[in-house]
DNA sequence: CCTTGACTTAAACCAATGTTGAACTTCTAG
DNA sequence: CTAGAAGTTCAACATTGGTTTAAGTCAAGG
């Protein structure tokens, strides 16, 4: 019969983690010390993480690159499983991308403030397009 | 004769500015102590600011809510002369929404690039609105 | 076995954007 | 003239998002 104990994904150490995701070591152990990715320690107390921290990792630094901190980061992950199968990773790009359109809203929300003139600097209103 | 030696415009305190624009006694000097706005001074050393340092004030927190830094908000109010008039100000917020218009495409660069899904997951593409 | 590179933690440091406090001065109204 | 409100400077603190460094441990190849 074919073995009984479960088969470990790859495990990555941290240097592993940063090369494939593209940050710094540092930054892992950042992001690991907040609670934005988990991991298993060896015997001897090195972090090894999960292939689909690659991708985790990726998304904190696309969220960053949206406005999101590290807490808002945290949460929107928490909606994401341990070991997340492809629907997980949908669910999550649609919250981010609601995310991303959110701020878009206010941006332009604020281009109106501002081209509406009046409460800035009682200016009479410009048209508001770039 | 009517006087010669110039008018004074209405001067104001560290504290009247603050009140007038709505923002903290400790911010006014922060951004004065960098440059972001500019005043002259009592006999006492007391900072004394033009009335339209307040517009400039709260040209700084609507340029912060877009997110513009300091140094960024510093060189867009350079445009702007000591006593600006009001095509000063139009020219100023022309800039502003220029800089708005321009972060809300690169959230729309950041949406497409989630939306491909596959450089960050290798997601299938998702319909990128909201 | 031993060397070498990669890992560990803790703490210090950085830049940005202010706030807070101490100690002192100035301004203004009565 | 004098009290009290509001101003001054300087330095320390806070928060965010990490990086750097020190001192020491682990893992893997020869």
């Amino acid at each position: 019969m074919t073995g009984g104990v479960a088969v470990r994904q790859p495990y990555l150490t941290v240097g592993d983690l940063a090369r494939a995701s593209g940050v710094a070591p540092s930054a892992v152990r950042f992001y690991e010390s907040h609670g934005l990715l988990t991991c298993e320690r060896t015997a001897g107390n090195q972090r090894r993480f999960g292939k689909s921290d690659v991708c985790r990792t990726k998304v904190i630094r696309v969220a960053q690159r949206v406005g999101l901190s590290v807490a808002e980061i945290k949460a929107l992950l928490a909606e994401l499983p341990a070991d997340p199968v492809l629907a997980d990773w949908e669910r999550l790009t649609i919250s981010l991308m609601a995310e991303v359109n959110h701020r878009i809203r206010q941006l332009r929300s604020v281009l109106d403030e501002i081209a509406s003139g009046e409460e800035l600097c009682h200016l009479p209103p410009v048209d508001r397009a770039s």
